[in-house]
DNA sequence: CCTTTTTGTTAGCTTACACTAACCTTTGGG
DNA sequence: CCCAAAGGTTAGTGTAAGCTAACAAAAAGG
């Protein structure tokens, strides 16, 4: 089971939101990624047949093992690049933007060596 | 007419090839690209209803003012990630791959102010 | 000069990933 | 207790971007 850049973006929401609210059920990831339910729905459904996520009684989204794994990679490029662009002088809100695209772009070798490189 | 990260990629290859081996034709791009002939034909029909090509009566593929400038500009950014990829001690062949996705992921602004910290 | 190869196009398929419309549940307040 | 709202799913649509199969036209060479 394949994961691209949108199933990424999903597993990275959940982590983040998870640390900013507690539980997190489908409705508040359609709100936090401005997403249509079905479209949240179908995500859900792929992840969870993946095996990146699993939905408790409430429909609370709870990541495995697997799920936060990717998720924090993900998340650790999302900050690493953040930086690196406010650092650069771009005002934050492209610099998260941007970075939100560029996370997916770069493979782990890359992106570990080149952290190690500029932050290292 | 909108430019999506596989239009900006054609006009790259056009610029690449066309340096090195100065006319382009559609076969050529197929076969650098490695794409397929229909690919190639929709795609540059695409590009040339945007303005952002012409094809000459021998089939050669040639760019025009804006179509240059997009190609110049990701070709820039191209060589920026590669060289600071293979800085940080990523492999050449990798290097080059991830670059060719990041450099459609990050903003004009961005990269400018970016280009400009690490290499400035 | 005719045949084979090269080049390019047309038509139609597939997949990823978003959307709306419409429909079920479950929940919760008056 | 019932009706409305909230949450989630199903079905069907659209677009970007690749693909194959099949064909047309042009070039090349025995």
């Amino acid at each position: 089971m394949a994961l691209y850049a949108s199933g990424e973006d999903y597993l990275e929401a959940i982590l983040v939101l998870q640390r900013k609210m507690g539980a997190v059920r489908s409705v508040d990831l359609s709100r936090h990624m401005n997403f249509s339910k079905p479209s949240i729905s179908n995500a859900v459904g792929l992840l969870k047949k993946g095996g990146f996520l699993e939905v408790d009684g409430n429909g609370s989204l709870l990541l495995t093992d697997l799920g936060r794994e990717v998720a924090e990679q993900i998340y650790e490029r999302h900050q690493f690049f953040t930086r690196q662009l406010i650092a650069a002088g771009v005002d934050e809100k492209l610099a998260e933007e941007d970075a939100c695209k560029i996370e997916h772009a770069i493979s782990e070798e890359s992106f570990r060596k080149w952290k190690a490189e500029l932050e290292g």
